[in-house]
DNA sequence: CGTATTTACTTGAGGTTTGAAGTAAATGGC
DNA sequence: GCCATTTACTTCAAACCTCAAGTAAATACG
């Protein structure tokens, strides 16, 4: 069977997979046509950089994303920026904080402008090893977009862009969640 | 912590994210930039629908997914075609059907033909529960996508039919994985 | 026919993620 | 200053999902 990051959706794939397109008829309206496309587009990329980086380096996405996000900030996050950014829960963060703390990768320090917080930041080594996977990295996401035209990518990428800020009054931060007043 | 359906990616949101665009500098090329937004984007789409599933019916996502697909399929599915059109692997089928049999909504069966293969199929109870979600997700799935507007849906339900199919070649199912000949 | 291979599924261990219920530090009235 | 609330994080059970190693039925080939 075919793998899947957490989970493909909903009427999912099918109507949306390879030739099976004629299928559709008339049951399916386009709000949902266009969730299952985004949806197939992103599990199918997902899944295959999951696989690139267990097997190239042993490591996982998650770990990868984490790493991701403070290799991008060198003065350090709080766990509670880090849950946002990776649309993760806390308890998430806290367990991959522990494991990676515990790997060596990344340094934990509370915040001494407040107590509550944890400061994370990568370690020195474990900087210098993600730069090596990111950059190869990078070059899987340029092989699965080549042949993908640089107009078409460009329209994709705005359009997109307009979604994520359509979509994003929503996204708020929900470490201890109390919100989400319906 | 803001929740994620499996997770968020790579250097994810961040400079992705809301007013802090101004911190993309050089370091990110197109290609990963695309995939952070299309991530970004089906994540938030994920996560609301998870969390409007769990609150209105006590469903999760990966189980409304395969319902969806059975609905699709009144003369019942195999689990192999299943996994495949999930895209989750074999022993996840396997699991989700056990729960969901277990609770009614699905009925299982040894296909007749091949009686290897197990065949799946809505209860006729569960499929009458189900429509009533399936008909509720569409309303909200309009909600999210209300404003963005008509011609901008258009061309990027257009561009990512592209870039599925050109993504799609690698799309293999993996029930038992023997392939994946790097 | 008989055996090797392939295909469909199951099982189990381990990792991931969530959601809910906690603890503890900081903040905001009063 | 005191207490109520908020914010930051932790813990834990349960669900999900993968990967790897199985079993068993079907098929391919000699």
């Amino acid at each position: 069977m075919a793998p899947r990051k957490r989970f493909a959706h909903v009427h999912v794939v099918d109507e949306e997979q390879l030739g099976q397109e004629a299928r559709v008829q008339s049951s399916d309206h386009s709000a949902v046509r266009l969730w299952l496309r985004l949806l197939s587009c992103s599990t199918q990329i997902e899944q295959e950089i999951r696989a690139r980086l267990r097997e190239r380096f042993g490591m996982t996405l998650p770990r990868f994303d984490y790493l991701a996000q403070l290799e991008r900030h060198p003065e350090g996050l709080r766990l509670n920026t880090l849950s946002r950014n990776l649309m993760v829960t806390g308890g998430n963060v806290t367990l991959l904080t522990e494991q990676l703390v515990g790997d060596g990768w990344v340094d934990r320090s509370t915040d001494p402008a407040d107590r509550r917080s944890t400061l994370v930041s990568l370690t020195p080594r474990g900087r210098a090893q993600f730069l090596r996977m990111a950059a190869e990295h990078e070059q899987w996401l340029v092989e699965l977009f080549e042949g993908f035209g640089g107009a078409h990518r460009d329209v994709l990428y705005e359009q997109l862009g307009r979604l994520r800020a359509h979509l994003s009054p929503r996204a708020t931060s929900t470490f201890s969640r109390k919100e989400r007043a319906s």
